[in-house]
RNA sequence: GGAGAAGUGCCAGAGUGGUCGAAUGGGCCUGAUUCGAAAUCAGGUGUGCCUUCACGGGCACCGGGGGUUCGAAUCCCUCCUUCUCCGCCA
């Protein structure tokens, strides 16, 4: 969420920044800001209050020592209607600051000032498009029709035991699935990202760190019994590792990677939209992290984004990348890169990665900070991306690499896959 | 899952109702000493919020939440976590 500091001393620019969103934020400013102003007020009057129990209860205290019971007891009825009081006033400034973050919680993040201005995804911005579209007349099949014909993934199967979207791969789709994990994560740590494994439960105050809460409730799955959320992506037990920590800033720049499963719900998706790899509700995912210090967030975005092209180059799929426009932007990011891999049967461009700035959205949430030259605690910036996302690589793999012997498997991914063709 | 013990600052560890945001030791920072270092000595060393031009002042925080009391790190309730024992188990 943003700070209060920002609200109050940076509203204008804040207002402008939010309305490339298409919110009006002026009315939920005013709210909160309103709101901030009694919270403060009723504060000083709270705190005031308490200075004189304080003190009168200092003064009972040696009135009993020295021996002057009536006194005290005096001083003790005057003290017990100064309570009721403060409770009364207590409460309300509590409720006020419910509130106050009530409704900073439901305010996004502010767009960086390079996100261009738009609806949908038709309006994101095309960086770059890298690499050559293959050629295969017609002929392409569909990575589902591949998968079935060389027996990589039983999509009936996972119907059968699970539901639509939880795909079983087997023998060389398995072992191909297994590759690109390995592959992932040795370039990541290459890249000097340190490698976790994290639970895949968490708790309501990790996914409140991150954001997924209490923004993204219904996408992801709830086990009500114990309270814990199947984490939709490794960003989010891999940020909360540093919840509520103050860092050195020699530690910064922190660097993390990590393989999980991930799950989404993905309520209200439908169509050619999910056919096949397109969308799962349980996919592989290799994802890298960075804590870092504000100045230096965006040439790091930046890094992280070469770091996937660098990926895509060795997988040697056709690809393009997106700087998303306002309106197709996260609820938490300040600028997001999209990379996209050219699927040759179907024709369309499928997103593999999203790289992001959260600036210090997540970190005001998450209380992480870092102490600054000046020795004060400081929001650290928190930035992710997928490195990268499995099923639609898989997808594009074999739709780009298909040929009258198979699939061909990319030098670079041999090692790992231990066969250079899938046939 | 059952029984018991415990959770205090960067760390160790005292404190069991009053002046405790917290003794003491270690660590770390600054200064003195030194050619320099070690050792020694002196001082400093949490976070958030409110208030103040500033110096400063106030409030809150001793695992989380709630309660008792004029007053709680200290008593009570509850949850979480850790440790010990028992049970179960990949």
């Amino acid at each position: 969420m943003l700070t209060l500091q920002v609200l109050r001393n940076d509203r204008e620019a804040l207002e402008k920044a939010l309305s490339k969103r298409g919110i009006n934020a002026a009315t939920m400013l005013n709210r909160i800001l309103a709101l901030d102003e009694e919270r403060r007020h009723t504060q000083k009057e709270v705190d005031d209050l308490k200075a004189k129990q304080n003190e009168a209860s200092r003064e009972i205290g040696d009135l009993f020592k020295s021996g002057k019971k009536e006194e005290a007891e005096a001083r003790r009825t005057e003290v017990s209607a100064l309570k009721e009081k403060i409770h009364v006033l207590d409460e309300h400034q509590k409720s006020l600051v419910q509130q106050q973050e009530a409704a900073l919680l439901e305010m996004p993040n502010r767009p960086h000032e390079s996100v261009p201005t738009g609806h949908s995804e038709a309006d994101n911005e095309v960086v770059s498009e890298e690499g050559d579209k293959p050629q295969l007349h017609g002929e392409a099949k569909p990575h589902w029709e591949l998968a079935d014909q060389y027996k990589l993934i039983d999509f009936e199967a996972g119907v059968k035991i699970s539901g639509a979207g939880f795909p079983v791969y087997r023998g060389k789709g398995a072992k191909l699935q297994r590759a690109l994990i390995q592959f992932f994560l040795d370039r990541a740590d290459a890249a000097g990202y340190e490698e976790f494994i994290p639970p895949h439960l968490v708790n309501p105050d990790s996914g409140r760190g991150t954001g997924q809460l209490p923004d993204k409730e219904g996408q992801m799955y709830h086990c009500v019994e114990d309270d814990l959320y199947l984490i939709p992506t490794a960003e989010v037990p891999l940020t909360n590792l540093y919840r509520g920590d103050i860092l050195a800033e020699e530690e910064l720049p922190v660097q993390l990677c990590g393989y999980t499963p991930c799950f989404r719900r993905e309520a209200g998706s439908y169509g050619k939209d999910v056919r096949g790899l397109n969308r799962l509700h349980q996919f592989d995912k290799v994802e890298i992290v960075r804590f870092e210090k504000p100045e230096n967030s965006y040439a790091s975005l930046d890094g992280m984004v070469e770091h996937v092209r660098g990926l895509l180059r060795d997988l040697e799929l056709p690809f393009r990348t997106l700087r998303l426009c306002a309106g197709d932007l996260g609820f938490t990011a300040a600028l997001t890169f999209d990379l996209e891999v050219w699927s040759a049967a179907q024709e369309r461009w499928l997103e593999v990665s999203s790289v992001s700035n959260f600036e210090s959205f997540q970190a005001n949430r998450l209380q992480c900070r870092f102490r600054n030259a000046a020795g004060k605690p400081e929001l650290v910036h928190t930035l992710n991306g997928s490195a990268l996302a499995l099923p639609r690589i898989v997808a594009a793999l074999l739709e780009n690499h298909q040929g009258p012997d198979g699939i061909r498997i990319p030098a670079a991914l041999q090692r790992y896959t231990g066969f250079d063709t899938i046939s």
